[in-house]
DNA sequence: CCGATTAATGAACGCTGTTCAATATATTTA
DNA sequence: TAAATATATTGAACAGCGTTCATTAATCGG
């Protein structure tokens, strides 16, 4: 190619740029959006909440620092913006899990839970570390793309008990996360009252499984029986 | 007081506080430090973690700066005192309500619980908002203060479960602990899960009676008749 | 009374998030 | 085509943060 034609070439792609995007920058606001989100994510990931930089954050996607404020407000709406993506991702991890799970789903789900929080300590620990400044509350927005989460829970919870009120069995699914997340913070804080358990995630199970028998949840019915390996067991039903 | 009177007793004050304490500052060690703690207390409870400034606490206390790095090594490390304190105020608040409940000491606990929280959120999600940088871990001393609290909830699960093994019954104590943790989380944070349920605390309490109730503890056993007052029930044991 | 010791200081440093006048580019209008 | 308008992006300036450490000031041991 020679010089001629790389000139036109480049003019060309400019002005096709122009053209499709309408945009003077490189990215329409949403692909920038999305863009300090994801370098925020990984940032996040290894610095933890305490020591995030949105300065930083800036830094690696080569924008300047005033852009934090244009697209997320402040550099509390990015942190939002990366949580609200985490949870997101910590769905998809409960679903795989589920997908994959034998005919013991609850454990599967309890299982999925601490899975996120060990994976990424400081992502989890983010979500809950982080809140907003007085008189902000979190975008509508926002509060949809969490609640998926707990509608995974919630749609387990009702496959897995005797048909019921709804009303409550939403209020006990919910009340279920929170036992979960109980153990969960205290593992991934390191915490005082669960030092010496050696297996944590099998004590929240044990919990959940115990205040579902106390609704009508016959384990025994979900679960495969000892001795028989999962996939036998699934094909004899 | 005439002027000579004054005079000379404020000569004594200094003379003997030089002897008591053999220091050259207002306060000894150990007293600065409570000022600083009580001081920062007072500051973490009105500003939260997220707007906590040693600069600020320093200032109150009328002290500079550096004071701080001297008699904590750090701002990280004045914050660990604080929530240190915070476990000793929480855990005073729990033994009140054993002292003044009535035969349902398994509900006192749980309103224990929640009451330090919702009295004082600041405080309360400090001690788990905050994690010390990677490589420094609690200070031994700290450990010891913040147990405390989980010896309590111990001792009161060991009363109200028929003998059995006391390894298992410790792990379950603090697996309950968890449990009641994790419903005080969400409410704190005014997370998704439990915004709209309306008796947060009455949901931790029913999930600890189920799993306790597998365990071998009989609720009736402990709680008030319906309709009998708690007094008149307390005076027929 | 005089060095040695040590509590306390606070300016300096490098970091943070936020603001906003200035700039550079795209779009619209004349 | 040229000028005017609109807007995305910048980055210096600012106030506040935690940490450091040479300096100061006060007490102690001899």
């Amino acid at each position: 190619m020679n010089a001629v034609q790389y000139i036109y070439w480049t003019v060309f792609i400019c002005w096709f740029r122009a053209l499709l995007m309408g945009r003077r920058s490189d990215h329409t606001r949403e692909e920038l959006r999305a863009l300090f989100i994801s370098e925020g994510h990984a940032h996040l990931a290894q610095a933890g909440l305490a020591k995030f930089s949105g300065r930083e954050v800036a830094k690696r996607v080569g924008y300047s620092v005033g852009t934090i404020s244009n697209l997320f407000g402040s550099v509390d709406g990015l942190i939002v913006a990366i949580n609200s993506r985490s949870f997101e991702v910590w769905a998809q991890v409960l679903r795989d899990r589920l997908e994959s799970a034998g005919e013991d789903r609850i454990a599967a789900l309890v299982d999925g839970y601490f899975a996120f929080a060990k994976e990424s300590p400081e992502l989890w620990s983010a979500i809950y570390a982080h809140r907003l400044p007085e008189g902000l509350d979190l975008p509508e927005e926002d509060k949809d793309r969490r609640a998926g989460l707990t509608q995974i829970v919630e749609d387990e919870i009702r496959t897995v008990l005797p048909a019921g009120t709804d009303a409550d069995l939403v209020r006990l699914a919910r009340s279920l996360v929170a036992v979960v997340h109980g153990h969960c913070s205290f593992v991934v804080s390191g915490s005082f009252a669960l030092l010496e358990e050696p297996e944590p995630h099998a004590a929240a199970l044990a919990r959940v499984r115990e205040s579902l028998a106390a609704h009508g949840y016959r384990a025994e019915d979900f679960r495969s029986e000892l001795g028989l390996g999962d996939s036998e067991n699934r094909g004899s039903l």
